[in-house]
DNA sequence: ATCAAATATTGACGAACGACTACATTTAGC
DNA sequence: GCTAAATGTAGTCGTTCGTCAATATTTGAT
């Protein structure tokens, strides 16, 4: 599943911690927060504090992934990176 | 790549603007943060705040996924789930 | 080596965090 | 319905966030 917003997280991991018949206690206890705060996660509060956030989908064994978009077939040439690093300052014209 | 650690997001992000040739300002203003903020990022500070990493990830054009490990065939029967159920407080032995 | 840009550090400040306590509300079994 | 557990809300408190401004320090091109 993507994660484009605070919400989608929220949902999982809610999801996730009903699945395994948890309580917030039971989680905020195995990741290590306070039940305050899985309550805060759970309603998708923006500004929780990654860290505790990595904390809990350890605790779910949620694991969280990264493909980095630019995947460049080793040694291809990327024009947009060639672009991108002339333009950044006047190099050539201007 | 699997993020494990916010140390493992710093790097990535960090990578992946130098990548596209960004300075820390340029992902600083495509994201909406201040370049403090992004400093903090890209040396792994646990606390920032995770919708400003939705945010910079975005900017970035990199995908957040998390793969619910117990993706149990539609419909099939979870032994650890049911074991959890009931376990959870003394329904039956106590 | 020189010079400018990029990156890092420091101090100040208002705002908000996360933990805690206590209380209210909702949910689920009997 | 009744009851207890689970979930949510409100208030307080110490701490730290994120931003800004100013100042090092590092990096990279010439």
């Amino acid at each position: 599943m993507n994660i484009i917003s605070v919400k989608d997280l929220a949902i999982l991991i809610k999801e996730e911690r009903k699945a395994r018949g948890w309580t917030q206690l039971e989680l905020a206890e195995r990741s290590g927060v306070s039940r305050d705060w899985i309550i805060a996660l759970e309603q998708a509060k923006p500004s929780v504090e990654l860290a505790l956030v990595l904390r809990t989908l350890k605790a779910l064994n949620l694991p969280l992934a990264i493909n980095p978009a630019s995947q460049p077939t080793e040694g291809a040439i990327n024009l947009n990176d060639i672009l991108n690093q002339t333009r950044q300052r006047g190099h050539e014209s201007q």
